[in-house]
DNA sequence: CCTATTACGCAACGCTGTTGCTAAATTCGC
DNA sequence: GCGAATTTAGCAACAGCGTTGCGTAATAGG
């Protein structure tokens, strides 16, 4: 992990995105409602508003009248001044989705992927859905970039694919400089779960606490905001959660090991009893919640979401028996309301997450030196 | 959570700060050296080591030669320029410690506390044992705070012990403004395991990766280093890791759930297998490394340190056999080179990296409102 | 003794957010 | 109607940050 060096321009952008974060989390905003939210002065507030006005990211929209006084000038994002492109690689398909500024999915598009494709196949899907995608509207301009959010194990920070589980060629794949130079944009490659969590935290603002999304399909993963930032661990390989032990005599896992919460999930699911699954899969969360303390707890994935009234109670029950003191521990526990449409749109969000988010001042990644 | 504002005042502290994490990771070092690890110019290098010097944080220490040219002048941190006190409370004791800038520990005394000890006793023996320590040296002026490191549910945040486990008159007890007042030095309030994993990362610096202090004493917990910081989750409450299930039918735990770690681990060490408890505790370690995938992993407490000839080879073989990819995944493990100092140093600590350590922008718990 | 080389800092600058204060736009009381 | 009170908004000057440009000090080698 390397640390960055702070100047003026840092400050600049640090306070921009907390307005624009204000920007994206209430629908209206005035100067005082900044004000209250960032602790900053009313003139600095001025500022950066009339910066971020000049830039299109948001404009006036009527005003407030006090009752007595001048009134207040409100303001609101303007959405489609930015817009990203979100891919959610899996084994069989690419996922595509268009999203603008506030967060909102404008479209959704399945290409199915030929089995164990190669990378020049996927570089040409993406090419034809963006192509597809982004026609007619004449929104190439306002195109922040590309998000890929893809299995691993990859390497965030050089954007490479090391290994993608069940993919023969894709061996040290550097997908991120790959996909530039074919599409012309900036991407921006991450781990699916990992893309999932900004997803949620893009749309709750700056105030978003530390919480995990748990991913059920065709294995079990958790992505985590923790600190106000996506956590990717020393090598980008955090999530690993479906391969942590819950079970010490358990079945054999394709891991290795034994009794992981994937294999003993995987079980109790292909014999047809969803509610033992969901209780494996609650004895997970717990775990985790008392490792990790987490304000929010969000349930995803397709095997997951299809049997949705019987794991959200299932987590939320074990979440308020199992956790001692839970009057005060217990995290919110929710469903995606993105549903399907997380990792791609997450993966979307990260771009301009990256461009309009809350810039960190500590790079994760061992050998990214920024300046 | 909440975010905190940015002001040219942040930029001052962040900068000092990296060259502080800088002058006590090596014994010496010039402009150079610290243009090279923070992308600063050598400019502002230079401002900012005069006013260190100034403070007299860090001194001139020779110059080197660098064979042509003029000589190039070699700093070094001055140590006793400043000190904390570090106190960690256990069920029946109080061990303190005196630790310096540089992070070297000076003093070690463990003080016994009365069975069931209220918070009136503990703070006449904070008070006599700080007495104690810092008489003969007239090192008050240089002493920056306490820190209190102990056993949870407490509030960090808000300086609040909830219920520590085990003791019965520590409930919602204001500890921090108690110690405040009664020892009139600033105090600091943090989870014995989060205090722990502060010693390892303040003596690192600023390039401490992802980092897991795994303590085996009385239980089981865990103090983790994340993204450049503690993490302490959104109820001061992170690093029950002993209460993470392991055995989905395994004995019943203290907490009400069966099989967690810590019980499975306490029946192998009851029946005298300390080779078995050293297996499980490493299965917990490797949970942890697939869930956070951390670079370091650090092992302490007195119960693991007794039997270290057999917990660190444990730990060791798993993580390079039981982690996929282990060749580039696998952490460093280490024992804490502080032993049975690590809380009470790291305490200490916290209350240096409070003043001189890289400064956060966000305020992890909710209800910090800062400004 | 001069030159090349390296280290270092003064001075001016551009940029941030802050402070002080004025102006604009409204409601309310008379 | 009209001035007073109130609230919002922004211009102007300022302090402080890192940066840039450039001059100066200190050394070794020819």
């Amino acid at each position: 992990m390397t640390r960055t060096t702070a100047d003026v321009t840092f400050l600049r952008g640090y306070n921009q995105a907390l307005v624009m974060a204000v920007g994206r989390t209430v629908r209206t905003f005035e100067r005082s409602t900044v004000v209250d939210a960032t602790g900053l002065t009313p003139q600095a507030v001025s500022k950066v508003i009339a910066r971020l006005t000049a830039d299109g990211l948001i404009r006036p929209a009527g005003v407030r009248r006090p009752g007595i006084g001048k009134p207040a000038v409100v303001y609101e994002l303007v959405p489609d001044s930015r817009y990203a492109i979100g891919a959610h690689v899996a084994r069989r398909t690419l996922r595509l989705v268009l999203v603008d500024l506030a967060g909102a999915v404008h479209h959704s598009t399945v290409i199915p992927l030929p089995a164990d494709f190669t990378p020049g196949q996927l570089l040409d899907a993406l090419s034809v859905g963006i192509e597809a995608i982004t026609t007619g509207a004449e929104l190439r301009s306002r195109l922040t970039g590309v998000g890929i959010g893809m299995i691993g194990p990859l390497d965030h920070a050089h954007g490479l694919v090391r290994d993608a589980h069940g993919l023969r060629h894709w061996h040290d794949v550097p997908l991120r400089e790959l996909a530039e130079a074919h599409l012309g944009l900036p991407v921006h490659l991450d781990k699916d779960v990992t893309a999932g969590i900004t997803a949620e935290a893009w749309r709750h603002g700056a105030t978003f606490g530390d919480a995990a999304l748990i991913m059920v399909e065709s294995g079990i993963g958790g992505g985590f905001w923790l600190g106000g930032a996506a956590h990717r661990g020393a090598h980008t390989n955090a999530g690993e959660f479906g391969h942590t032990v819950v079970d010490l005599d358990g079945p054999r896992c394709v891991c290795g090991r034994h009794g992981c919460l994937e294999v003993v999930h995987l079980r109790a699911t292909e014999a047809g009893d969803v509610a033992r699954a969901a209780r494996v899969l609650a004895v997970g969360v717990v775990n985790l919640l008392q490792t990790l303390d987490l304000a929010h707890v969000v349930l995803a994935g397709a095997d997951l979401l299809r049997h949705a009234d019987v794991y959200l109670p299932a987590v939320e029950r074990a979440v308020r028996t199992d956790v001692p003191r839970a009057d005060w521990l217990a995290p919110t526990v929710t469903l995606s309301r993105l549903g399907a449409d997380v990792i791609a749109a997450g993966a979307a969000m990260q771009v301009l997450d990256k461009h309009y988010g809350i810039p960190e001042l500590a790079a994760l990644q061992a050998g990214t030196r920024s300046r």
